[in-house]
Order: C-alpha cells, then sequence, then structure tokens
DNA sequence: CCCTTGCTTCGAGCGCGCTCGAACTCCTAG
DNA sequence: CTAGGAGTTCGAGCGCGCTCGAAGCAAGGG
C-alpha cells in the first residue's frame, strides 16, 4: 500500500519567475535534451515537480558560471545515464570549477582597475 | 627645437599576442570605433604605440567584464569627446563597477553550490 | 455559447560578436 | 629578379543562444 502525496507542482510561469528564465527558454531548453521531459496536466500544461525545479536551477547555475549550453548538455546526458558516470562527472565538474576560479580572479582583478579608474577621475572632478 | 624620441611600436601580431584579440578582431574593433586609428608605417601597416596598446587592454578588460560593444563603445566615445565628459564617464563606471560586484556575488555563491556537489559526488565514489 | 487566459507545438528569425577568405601591396632575403 | 611573408581592405558568413509569432486547444466566467 501506497500512501499518494499530493506533491507542489509549478506552471511554467512559476518556474519563468523563479529562475529568471522565460517561458520560450524553458521550453527550448526541453527541446534540445537539457533537460528532461517535465510531468504534464490533463490539459497537456506543463507541471514542474520540486525536483525538476531542482534542475533547472542547476542547469542556470552551469549557464551563469560560462558553461556553453553543449557542454551543460553533455553534463546532463551522463546524469542520466546512471551511476557509473560520476566519475566522469565529478571530472567535469572540477574543470569547470578551476575555470570558474581562474575567471573570478580575472574579474577580481578588472574591479581593482576599474576603482582606481574612478578614483582618478573623482580626482580630476574635485578642482 | 624639438627632441626627437623614437617611441617604442608593436606590429598587429604583437598586440594581439598580449591582448589576446586576434588580428581579425582588432581591426574589427578599429572599424567599429572602439579603438582609435593607429598610426601607421610607410607600408601602410598599424604600429601601435605604447598609448594605443593601453587602450586596447582596457576595452578588453570592459569586455571581459560583460560591458557589450554599444556600451563599450558608448564609453569610448565619451573618452575622445574631452574632459567635459568625465562626469558622465564616472557615472557609466560606476553603474558597470556596481554590475560587476553583482556579477561576483552571484559567482562565488555559484562556486560554493558546484563545490558542494563536488564534496557529494566524491562521498558517492568512496564506497 | 462565446470570450479570455494561459498554455501548447513548430519552424523561422535574429542580434551579437566575431571570423573568414579573397585579392592586393609592400618589404626583405636569396 | 623573384619568392615569401606579413600586413592591408572589404564584404560576406557563421555559431551561439535564444526569441518570436502563428495557429491551436482546454478550462473557467459572464
Amino acid at each position: 500500500m501506497t500512501t499518494a502525496t499530493a506533491e507542489r507542482t509549478y506552471t511554467i510561469e512559476q518556474v519563468s519567475a523563479e529562475t529568471g528564465l522565460t517561458p520560450h527558454t524553458l521550453r527550448y531548453y526541453e527541446r534540445i535534451g537539457l533537460l528532461e521531459e517535465v510531468p504534464r496536466a490533463v490539459s497537456g500544461h506543463r507541471r514542474y515537480t520540486e525536483d525538476d525545479l531542482g534542475w533547472v536551477r542547476f542547469v542556470v547555475m552551469l549557464r551563469q558560471t560560462g558553461m556553453s549550453i553543449a557542454d551543460s548538455l553533455h553534463f546532463m546526458e551522463l546524469t542520466r545515464a546512471g551511476d557509473h558516470t560520476i566519475g566522469d562527472r565529478v571530472r567535469v565538474l572540477r574543470a569547470h570549477r578551476d575555470d570558474l576560479v581562474a575567471q573570478l580572479a580575472v574579474l577580481q582583478r578588472h574591479l581593482g582597475a576599474i576603482n582606481r579608474k574612478i578614483d582618478i577621475y573623482e580626482g580630476l572632478l574635485e578642482r
């Protein structure tokens, strides 16, 4: 006997509001396989589960940290392939983390340069 | 009487190596006005001065920190317009810095999430 | 019964930022 | 005198990542 737990679901519009992706983009990501197929209401409308939402957020994170769609897709395919790909996944994530750390270092350096430039301009203005 | 100082110059290939932009991109940036016209040798070849190189580096910094070409162009036009635009320039830079700081915060957050994910996978691997 | 709202699919289109190739010129080395 | 190499201009092309619009359908309210 199973206990029927009515799980909370989200419409595409709600997921859009939560993640910052437009409904168009959410459907596009699903189309290209970046997101798995989302369950539907009888009407045919998408009903995202909490899990689905988690995967959307994960993909958003990959994309915002500069991973290409092709590489993100590759990672998601590894994930769906099962537990034997965990070694591969950890290698991908480590490489990506290293890229990100390098990226952060560059941005910090640039931030310093911009702040110095602002200071110089402000010095010129004070006369 | 002026002292003729033979200033050090750089070929497009050298500027490319220094800045990471391809020669194609350097010419493209000049074409669209993102970089000022560079002095030429008698042969017609570009000879970047130290100053030119500095501006290339500055533009690279704007682009790498996520400023669009259109906005970078706007800033460079302000710069060329003269000292009366310093107020505007400082406003643009401050806004851009604020964007950058926000961007950095997001990336730091994502870095933390990726590291946690790696840890989880490593935990799974140790069995 | 019809209108509105909110979603659906599908294919085409588009903006950004390069990227490339063709044809040409100039300079230097052999 | 010739060949090679590094640069030039110009216009076209392209890859990425959406973005959009048309046409359709299901559910609810007046």
